[in-house]
DNA sequence: CTGTTAGCGCATTCAA
DNA sequence: TTGAATGCGCTAACAG
């Protein structure tokens, strides 16, 4: 393993001079060391013993990823498709940066803690944290922490954000199904606990009953269980006659997709029985058959929000907008079709 | 930030009875003073500085998690259904048994050996890689690495290496699709460079073939292209009559599916038309319409086998089999079907 | 322009 | 049973 001492000795130098030549201070060098010297570092294959630089600056060059884990959903969730976009997005941006991944699924919120202040972490991308976690997590840390797709209690503490228009994306969904002539819409989520992506959404879906003059239905929100053979009984449910419903707006394209796909084989005819739609544009939205009408979001663009947000923390710079709200369009494909006449 | 020296002076005791005490080196340390400076460390949220633990070890607690990347392949891997879901495996996995993971797609040989380095990693995981890069970084590195779904030149090296029954797999899949009376039948990879995953999956096609008495048609090696427009391109020609083969197995689900999609909205019927099968059967393989016919993998498995073995190593266990080969079977659904008397 | 030195937090050896 | 001393590799302040 080469040290700087070793390269030292080699070029005939101090260690002194040669860190100075790895870190650039060439004002303090001549030119003819501090070619020797980089030949030799180029040579030796040098690389530095990060936890000798953690040590001596109390710092480290990770940023750490978090993946919040529900308690009970085993293992992973990295497999859902959204979140495997955004953590290669990130991987690749804070690759880019110069700095390196520690990644972490975790739904304890001293266990990040814990892994910020033992590995001296330089930030932390935060995905999908409920909201008492960010609060506990943003007042006890001491590294920077970018949130993405958070929603946070209004407890008056700053927030570093990077989400969706939910609410905006939600209401064009929602007055797009009205103006198909759907009223019996539910809304399906697993939960929509205030505050969270869930409920900003619920909230543009009120929000487009009540701007055409009318009323949500009572029973317009509907939760998805997060169980397999649970869901597929609700859908099972939500076919049968009399339907409770025209459409259904699936809060994530996962469960959208699955309920098309689970329905088409029970007989359903999505759009002609029952239209379906989704949010987030996952990718396999647009190989679902029919292909799923939703609310597109910008995945890379978010994950480069997030990965510019926190690198300009880490170097102090100014952080302009500390909530951003990343717009949505509605993505407009085969799986909703005009209501029938009652 | 809790530090041994802070601990003990609260305790009134030496740095060094609390580094005792921390490493369970009970024997040496009052039960009294124990109990004392356990509760201070819990009370005051200790956390070693893994920086100052490398320095001493030499050795960090990180397991690399390294993403072969194609050179030009854009942003990420990691978005591939089976890379999430593997990453997902892993990231628990790896977790459980006391490791941090640094993941890290890349490209280059060099890029590795350097993170080994630099952080001193425990050990590495490396997904998909090219024989020349894994016979590189193998010569060359200090630390124990189990190489996932790689192929290695016969070049007399030891690998620690979990990969599928891909020829058996592949073997299966190409009886089965005789039997239904296909028989130009094309397999379609990306390339079957030998060695690699694609080239094993292209030995047991033509085995098949071999043992029915038949031979593989001469242009039964189809390349499918990186290039998205390039395989729509590649599609259209597949579909257009008279049209070469009568089944297509590819070697990867993922393009199955998206050629299914795809020649669904030409007007090809899937299987009755043509037939298609795929391989690893990703979750989204029984999504696809119709339900795609593939040979199945268990990718937990796959996952618990790589941090199984890379844990057995990294405390120098012995490891008996160090070239696992997981079994696969085959997933009938519903995307081949018998083919059309010529 | 170059070298000497101190100290970051921890594990470990040796002494008490 | 406890504590003092050492050194891991590096940075930075300071001295030459």
């Amino acid at each position: 393993m080469a040290t700087i001492k070793h390269i030292a000795r080699l070029a005939g130098v101090s260690p002194t001079t040669v860190s100075n030549v790895l870190h650039g201070n060439t004002a303090k060098v001549s030119p003819a060391v501090r070619d020797r010297v980089r030949a030799i570092v180029a040579e030796e294959n040098y690389a530095p013993n990060q936890g000798a630089v953690m040590l001596v600056r109390n710092r480290s060059r990770i940023v750490g990823v978090i993946l919040f884990m529900e308690p009970r959903s085993g293992s992973t969730a990295i497999e859902d498709p959204f979140v495997s976009t955004i953590i290669g997005t990130l991987e690749s941006e804070i690759r880019a940066a110069g700095y390196f991944i520690m990644l972490r699924a975790t739904s304890d919120k001293d266990e990040v803690l814990r892994l910020a202040a033992t590995w001296k972490l330089a930030g932390l991308v935060m995905l999908c944290v409920p909201s008492e976690i960010s609060s506990a997590i943003v007042r006890r840390i001491g590294s920077p922490v970018v949130f993405v797709d958070c929603y946070f209690a209004d407890d008056g503490q700053a927030y570093n954000s990077i989400r969706l228009d939910d609410e905006g994306g939600a209401y064009g969904m929602t007055a797009y199904l009205l103006s198909l002539g759907h009223r019996r819409i539910a809304f399906m989520a697993n939960a929509a606990d205030f505050p969270s992506v869930d409920s900003a959404r619920y909230d543009g879906y009120r929000r487009a009953f009540g701007e055409a003059g009318l009323d949500a239905p009572g029973d317009g929100l509907v939760t998805v269980p997060k169980d397999l053979d649970e869901r597929l009984a609700m859908y099972r449910a939500l076919a049968s006659e009399p339907r409770p419903y025209s459409a259904l707006f699936f809060s994530a394209d996962f469960y959208a997709v699955e309920a098309i796909d689970y329905l088409s084989g029970l007989g359903v005819s999505v759009p002609g029985d029952l239209s379906i739609v989704g949010f987030d544009d996952i990718w396999i939205a647009r190989l679902s058959r029919p292909r799923l009408t939703t609310v597109h979001q910008d995945v890379v663009a978010k994950g480069k929000a997030a990965s510019g947000m926190l690198m300009r923390l880490i170097h102090k710079e100014t952080v302009d907008d500390s909530d951003v709200r990343l717009p949505v369009r509605l993505e407009i494909r085969e799986s909703a079709a005009e209501a029938k006449a009652p």
